[in-house]
RNA sequence: GGCAGCGUAGCUCAGUGGUAGAGCAGGGGAAUCAUAAUCCCUUGGUCGGGGGUUCAAAUCCCUCCGCUGCUACCA
């Protein structure tokens, strides 16, 4: 059987998602799993939170907590979200887990041994008054060249230019705002990412088809500017200690950088999965020949596409064991919000937490992201393109289909599927249009191109509107029953195939559809026989249930309360 | 500054050498099963500006403008 295995990019700890984190890795990854398993293929779903590193423990400074204790919580409110989102992870890990602190040692040991890590001292900025190493971006001060005061140490964000924290005049912690500055040497570990550069172009190349251009063009970027070795040790507390015995014991206290070990927690996931199901094959999902069957899959926003095109396959590659790279890999550009971007410290747009506080079904937004998902460019969400698309595509031309063909059924033909007649020329042409229209949705999901599967989904709930206006069973129905029995029949059957088709991307309605019809299997199976066949196949005299509303339209009240509330600024 | 992506109808976007497309919105009509939901027809664009290559350019090349992102110690 075809093994599928599929990450999301790790979601980090510091507080809940919003909509774009979600639609650039999770939900896509989602709607593939779902997909995978619908067509029967052995699946494996995987996604952690990204734990460690400086913003964590400034977080938990913040609140007070002590960085696990912070982390336990944020975890908890991240996985909550995340099923209540029905993202259908098989397992959601954690990268402080055991498992990849074991993993991520196991893999420096690999480079070391292999001589691909060096020991070297650089500079660092020390801040006095917060007792710690602080990252340059957490040092704040005059920018040298524009004169810019709250300039940070990497960068500043008035003149764009690139800085060094030694640069800065006046410089001081972002933390604390102590100016107690203090630059220290500093032992790390390197790992030597320049000898790789051969592989990794020839790793890129092979994948020039099948990756995105905007995965492919960052990745030659990095390539081309001269790829750097990269320091992979931190000074600080919270992340996976550096063993004794790499680095001669010149690294005694030092943890690794949080994008060493976060990629390996993709594999950390995996044991943790099985481990806690006591269940041994986790290695045959990711090494050797026992994976050879096995298509993995990644998703990730454009941030992240260096670390899995240059970062971890060096990890990777550099461990000289038959580990596995990722076979396709979608890049997804930035959501905005109302053309802006969203803000985690204003708190502007809408977050997953917010999302479900609204009266809205989870689906409407898994079919709105789906639907607009920033794929070749960024894309933007605002209220009224969302509730326009909801109220239009959902509820019209989904939801009242549904309505339509089951309220007649219940009023004409006893809420039992009509036995009557045959199928004749407008049903053929009807399965031979549906025929032609699931095979792209199919080819548009198995290319990860969910925008277009999108559009190709409603063309076919139109589609279905299309034939019933022509079939027109409640005309015919006066002078032949016959003739609107066939219309109403096929009409169920196509409900029952909507139940199918939806169930990647919105599981909730799917499975409410599909119980119109029938009982719904807990993975409701991809629709692979002809349709001719496949949309003549509920038993006559079957009886149906209508459902309640499917789904009910979003209000202009409701747009306007809405853009106020997330707007960022106006709340208070 | 450097690099990358983007710029196509009022809006959101497809289209990478061969007569400019879809959905929404707008206009007209049909139908009355249905959540006034549907279906049919239709208005609308010198494809960011300019130059070049070509029998032919939204598409390839040059240049300019605009927006966005990245620039390696935030993740």
């Amino acid at each position: 059987m075809k093994r599928v295995l599929i990450t999301s990019a790790l979601p980090y700890i510091n507080g809940i998602k919003h909509l774009g984190t979600l639609v650039g890795s999770m939900l896509p990854a989602d709607v593939l799993a779902r997909f995978s398993r619908a067509r029967g293929h052995e699946t494996l779903f995987i996604c952690a939170t990204d734990e460690h590193g400086t913003p964590t423990e400034l977080a938990a400074l913040e609140a007070g907590k002590d960085v696990r204790t912070f982390c336990d919580e944020q975890y908890a409110l991240q996985k909550n979200a995340c099923e209540r989102f029905h993202l259908s992870f098989d397992h959601f890990g954690r990268s402080s887990s055991a498992q990849n602190r074991e993993l991520t040692q196991h893999f420096a040991r690999q480079l070391w041994k292999n001589g691909f890590l060096e020991v070297r001292t650089s500079k660092q900025v020390y801040s006095i008054g917060d007792g710690r190493f602080l990252p340059d971006r957490y040092v704040i001060g005059t920018c040298p060249h524009c004169g810019y005061d709250r300039a940070r140490g990497d960068q500043c964000e008035n003149c764009t230019r690139v800085l060094d924290p030694v640069d800065l005049i006046n410089p001081r912690s972002a933390v604390s705002g102590s100016t107690e500055i203090d630059i220290r040497d500093s032992t790390h570990l390197f790992l030597k990412q320049s000898e790789f550069v051969p592989q990794l172009r020839a790793f890129i190349d092979s994948h020039r088809n099948d990756w995105p251009n905007l995965v492919t063009s960052i990745a030659y970027k990095w390539l081309d500017e001269g790829l750097q070795d990269r320091g992979i040790t931190r000074d600080v507390e919270w992340g996976v200690p550096v063993p004794d015995d790499i680095g001669d014991g010149k690294l005694k206290g030092k943890v690794f950088y949080v994008w060493f070990d976060a990629p390996i927690e993709y594999i950390g996931a995996t044991k943790e999965w099985a481990d806690a199901i006591n269940n041994n094959s986790w290695k045959t999902w990711w090494y050797g020949p026992e994976s050879k069957d096995v298509t993995y899959y990644e998703f990730m926003g454009k941030d992240n596409v260096p670390f899995h095109t240059v970062g971890f396959p060096v990890t990777v590659m550099g461990s000289s064991e038959p580990w596995k790279l990722v076979d396709r890999l979608k890049g997804f550009n930035w959501l905005e919000y109302e053309g802006g971007k969203f803000s985690t410290s204003q708190h502007r747009g809408v977050f997953m937490d917010d999302a479900l506080s609204l009266p809205l079904p989870v689906d409407y937004w898994r079919y709105w992201l789906m639907a607009n998902a920033p794929e070749s460019s960024d894309s933007n969400f605002t209220w009224e393109h969302f509730a326009g698309v909801i109220n239009k595509d959902l509820n019209d031309v989904l939801g009242n289909f549904v309505n339509r063909v089951t309220k007649f059924c219940v009023a004409r033909f006893e809420g039992r599927v009509p036995s009557e007649g045959e199928y004749g020329e407008e049903e053929k042409a009807l399965c031979a249009e549906l025929d032609q229209r699931i095979k792209a949705y199919t080819e548009f999901l198995e290319g990860l191109e969910f925008r277009k599967a999108m559009g190709e989904l409603r063309a076919i709930w139109v589609a279905a509107n299309e034939y019933i206006t022509r079939a027109a069973p409640w005309t015919h129905f006066k002078t032949d029953r016959t003739r609107a029995a066939v219309g109403i029949r096929m009409g169920l059957n196509l409900v029952h195939l909507f139940g199918h088709l939806s169930w990647p991307v919105m599981p909730t309605a799917a499975r409410a559809i599909h119980t119109a019809i029938q009982e719904a299997p807990s993975i409701i199976p991809w629709p692979d026989e002809p349709m001719a066949q496949f949309l003549d196949q509920l038993e006559p005299g079957q009886a149906i249930n209508p459902p309640e509303v499917l789904f009910s339209k979003i209000t202009d009240e409701q747009v306007g309360e809405w853009r106020m509330r997330f707007s960022g600024t106006a709340a208070i």
